[in-house]
DNA sequence: GCTTGAACCTACAGTAGCTAGAGGATGTAA
DNA sequence: TTACATCCTCTAGCTACTGTAGGTTCAAGC
């Protein structure tokens, strides 16, 4: 039996994070010891396992809660894990293809800075001139 | 004159995020009609073009903030703004190494699936097994 | 058995950066 | 004058946590 402070250390995880994940239902509510301290087993440790490693590789809770439950019900079909896969893929190419875009903008803009007054600043000039700049509003999800 | 939706369009901001910059400072209270609407000048129009073209490279708030501050003290050294610009170039090549990193397992995950019941599913067999999990319990930012 | 102190508990507030909705007032064109 | 798009304020909500206050419990050492 774990204290929530182990369970915690063993998996990466804040102490209120578990709460937290609890309170949102995405882990069970555990066991208590007679004066209310949470207990936690192995399904436990192996189920914040999973949420965590999704988390890292940057899934949703939400995401995380449909992969929780195909995982739950081993008769499922395998497609639709691998649709959240590939829909979390296709997310983090968007990223990655928008953060290369504003690497070589502000490579460019500081690559242009005279290191003179502001008033001279090719930084805060490029910022401040939009007709520079390429995109049409497109919004930033960094 | 202008008033805030026209803004919020040649701009590409939602009216409600003028507000919200306006409640939090990062732009000035415009005048008002006599019934009270907002109405802006070109000053305000640049200003709000410097924000969101910083927003889309980017740049939080804070550092907007900081930006905008020197944008308005032309004798500034250009230094400061340089070294913003290049704490951001940081920031964002970091993001890059991490979301590369994912591309790479999460294609890696898919790769293996075999397409049948989820209780052979590769994408949860992975995320299942911390074992596989290269990372030390980083953190994600996406 | 008693003390001590780390770890636990609940509850609430705060973070970034907006976004959405309710319910009502204003501005403008026909 | 009337219609209706747009504006106003205020409040709450979003994601995914994190931090704090004020109090309780557990386990080890004496």
């Amino acid at each position: 039996m774990l204290t929530i402070g182990t369970l915690a250390k063993k998996t990466g995880t804040k102490v209120q994070t578990i709460r937290y994940y609890e309170q949102i239902g995405l882990m069970p509510e555990p066991g208590r010891t007679e004066g209310g301290q949470r207990r936690y087993g192995d399904a436990e440790l192996d189920r914040l396992s999973f949420v965590r490693h999704a988390r890292q590789l940057g899934f949703s809770l939400d995401a995380i809660r449909e992969l929780l439950d195909l995982s739950d019900h081993p008769g499922k079909s395998c497609a639709e894990a691998d649709a959240i896969a590939r829909r979390q893929l296709k997310q983090v190419e968007q990223r990655l293809a928008r953060l290369e875009a504003l690497r070589t903008e502000l490579k460019r803009m500081m690559h242009e800075c005279s290191g003179g007054q502001t008033s001279d600043c090719r930084v805060l000039e490029v910022l401040r001139d939009h007709s520079e700049c390429l995109t049409d509003h497109e919004e930033i999800g960094a």
